[in-house]
DNA sequence: GGCCTGTATTGACGTTCATTGATTCAACCT
DNA sequence: AGGTTGAATCAATGAACGTCAATACAGGCC
């Protein structure tokens, strides 16, 4: 049930320069550039932000996702699925039901990337 | 010149409550939607980036970023309108060439807003 | 003025995307 | 087994997107 992934946002702490940093090759950036697009999407967007709503651990179920939208069934669960092939989200079966989470630390990936690099001296 | 940005990514600090801290309402999912969205293409994250990494304050005249790419120099025009759309960039003309230049702490609007709020007692 | 260079806009084309109804699949319950 | 519910897949359609050639615009220079 998950098995398509990116995994492009960032495996260790230091091997990802940051979009100010340098100029991104053109690889990293089609690679990000996916994760953006999954986020480019007012639907997409609102899941993603009721999942991680969630808090780290949280899960959520799809039959919760759903009724929040004036969206097909179909249209969510195809919405689900470009966000599980972005890499941000991943999901698992348990009875009936399917239960959404956020893979741990992705937002705070793409959160490192974006910001600016530190003036000088500051280590957080 | 500049005239048609977004304005999106919170003004002050305290008004943005990030992605996971709530769900997103439907307005401000949308208005965010498309400030990914302008990040979702792998040229268009290419330019960000290289005009970011003039650092703070720093210029990119288009005459650098065209020739980096495959691509007519209408198309790289066109990317550049859509960043400037959706509020990352600004430029203006100078003679005969003109520079964009990312707008001062909108990447750090942006990251703030992605990244997952602290557990607790952690102040940064 | 006229010409040249750098950049933006327009119009068109092919591709990708969001959405839906219909269908299928998975798990539960009699 | 058959029936029911929750969720994913399929097929089709209309809209949005990325790209380019052609054109228009702006500023410098002769």
């Amino acid at each position: 049930m998950s098995k398509q992934e990116l995994e492009v946002i960032g495996q260790d702490a230091t091997c990802c320069p940051g979009l100010a940093a340098a100029p991104l090759d053109e690889d990293r950036a089609a690679d990000l550039a996916k994760v953006f697009k999954a986020l480019g999407d007012p639907v997409r967007l609102r899941l993603m932000s009721m999942i991680a709503s969630r808090g780290q651990g949280g899960e959520v179920c799809v039959c919760e996702l759903t009724p929040a939208f004036d969206l097909s069934q179909p249209t969510i669960s195809h919405h689900l699925k470009l966000l599980r092939q972005a890499g941000l989200i991943d999901c698992e079966r348990r009875g009936t039901w399917v239960y959404y989470w956020v893979l741990p630390g992705v937002l705070d990936k793409l959160a490192a990337f974006l910001s600016t690099p530190q003036p000088a001296g500051v280590t957080a």
